[in-house]
DNA sequence: CAGTTTTGCGCAAACGATTGCGCGAGGTTA
DNA sequence: TAACCTCGCGCAATCGTTTGCGCAAAACTG
């Protein structure tokens, strides 16, 4: 930072003090009954040193600082990178700044994070929660607003806005069904997590009674996972199963590797159905039907609750009642079951 | 922030100066000579009541933030979703934060952000350029460490670390030819990037004197770029190429959308090749050959550069020469082409 | 013209940390 | 006993802003 131009040499070289000089250039100047020719005089100077405001020095008088803290499982996943990029995309426009924290799916990370947002000050935060209870995350709410996002708790008193994931298992299952598949296997992502734990329930629920086989196998959402459990599933037996059910994307591809080298063909001998949309699945051959998000949608709600949730705090009104919502995703059918 | 624990009120319960707490909490406690009951009574205290730092007041204080901002020209791209995610992984290894911006191809966002963070006093920057010449960055590297990444200028003082995209589309366009290809149109990304224009020369260098028919299209590293550009260049006559260099993997999705939606057959009808990896190519059908970049690599050597910019910076020393790198890619074939 | 109001601005205290300098008490040396 | 050194710590300034309070001069009132 050698931007020198301070307050402090604005105020020297006008002869105006330094508080005429801050209330001139924070816009207080009516407010202060600042005259004209003195606002004229300090804003002329300021223009003419590019005066910018130290937001460090700023934030720390005023308790604001205009950021968000976004903390994700793992922003290497293509799904949280489309996630963050639409939640950074929302912040920016209404003029906040993104410190962006991946935890990889552990909570000692996760809390570091969350404390370092607290010790940096920021406004709010939004954040995709990996720890298994909610204190932790129930006791930052009461420091500063936060809204969490695709993952949430059971019984909790914070905001949130993730996806109906009961209900896209749901469709996706008893589609399999309909279609006449009698021996599913889901790959599941993490699984204390709770769009997992939903995916699982309504994944069996709409199984249930229908005298179709099911299991559930698998530990992350990743392609490594995706990879390793379709192997095992099928290496023994490549008829083990005639359809399979990822629980996103990553796992998806890593399932498809697995199929083509174990020479099943996905789509003919084992149906194939996928989580989320990075963009890619139509190109796929064939390609694959899957549950759709609406992460936008999301990412627009969880940033409108969580500057309401803001303004609440900034002016010292009690907390508006959270925010819990779940938005329906889509059944997207293919070729691939 | 709740947060009350500050050093004056540890400095109250203990009976100690602020400055002597101040000491003992920053780890300085022998360099000052404080006793070790001293240590003792307010290390407990501090434990005690959870006392954690204001970061703002120490990065005001200090002109240190153990923050370094990041921006790029479009985190919704999954290949700057990917690099940042390499490089915000470097710099949590290293104990800092990352701010994140994305300036969206556009100059002038970049402008901001480069400026927001140096008002925020970041302590290092590092930065994807979308600007067309180089004196604002330099400007800003003056102030604030700075290296580029994946873009850079012809003749800059800045260090940069970049892939050797000559080479690399070098290479895709060689084997094209060698492999009997005829009528080539490549699809471009953002004309003025300097990776694009190096692939375009790699590209045409590579033809020159072949007896090559060749074309470059396109104006932005996205889907629907790929699959504009894809739809004019095919729709009067499905023979006018036979094969297509895609530059990156977005462009690639947008084209073989379009041929496909042409009924021309990837791989059979053309031949296709792309830029990048995201992980997918080899799931489509058939797979793609590609060029990949190391962008782990890239990430590292950024980081690190970055890293001995600041310590030079820090210690006031004479800045170092500058790192520019370009790193190698290689050329993947599979059996799109 | 005395009394009141308005106008325009500055003083100084925050915010929470860091750090150069110095000072008194106790110990050592000659 | 005087001169000096070391120990252990506190004073107060500083980083760059914001803002409550108050004060002098100007303007207005009667």
């Amino acid at each position: 930072m050698l931007n020198k131009t301070t307050l402090a040499a604005i105020s020297e070289r006008t002869g105006y003090s330094v508080s005429t000089v801050s209330r001139v250039l924070s816009g207080n100047a009516e407010k202060y009954r600042i005259s004209q020719s003195a606002v004229e005089r300090v804003t002329r100077e300021a223009r003419r040193c590019g005066y910018r405001p130290n937001l460090v020095a700023q934030s720390l008088r005023t308790r604001q600082s205009q950021t968000v803290g976004l903390v994700v499982p793992g922003i290497d996943n293509p799904f949280f990178a489309t996630l963050s990029s639409i939640v950074i995309a929302q912040l920016d426009a209404r003029g906040y700044h993104t410190l962006l924290a991946d935890s990889r799916e552990s909570e000692e990370e996760e809390r570091a994070a969350l404390e370092m947002f607290q010790d940096r000050g920021v406004d709010g935060i939004i954040a995709v929660p990996v720890a298994s209870s909610p204190e932790f995350h129930e006791e930052v709410g009461r420091n500063v607003p936060l809204v969490l996002i695709d993952r949430y708790f059971q019984k909790t008193s914070l905001s949130y806005v993730c996806t109906d994931n009961y209900a896209g298992a749901y469709m996706a299952a008893k589609y399999l069904a309909d279609k006449g598949y009698k021996r599913i296997l889901a790959i599941q992502g993490v699984p204390a997590s709770m769009p997992n734990r939903e995916r699982v329930r309504g994944f069996l629920d709409a199984l249930n009674g229908r005298g179709v086989e099911s299991k559930v196998v698998g530990d992350a959402f990743s392609v490594e996972n995706g990879n390793r459990e379709a192997l095992a599933a099928f290496a023994g037996n490549p008829r083990a199963y005639d359809a399979v059910f990822a629980f996103s994307a990553t796992i998806l591809l890593g399932t498809i590797s697995a199929l083509r080298k174990l020479g099943i063909t996905e789509g003919k001998d084992v149906g194939v159905i996928s989580y989320d949309n990075n963009g890619f699945l139509d190109f796929m051959n064939p390609p694959v039907s899957r549950v759709e998000q609406p992460l936008r949608e999301a990412g627009k709600i969880a940033v409108d609750t969580l500057f309401s949730l803001m303004e609440a705090h900034h002016s010292g009104l009690p907390l508006p009642a959270p925010v819990q919502q779940l938005v329906q995703p889509t059944l997207v059918i293919r070729e691939s079951c």
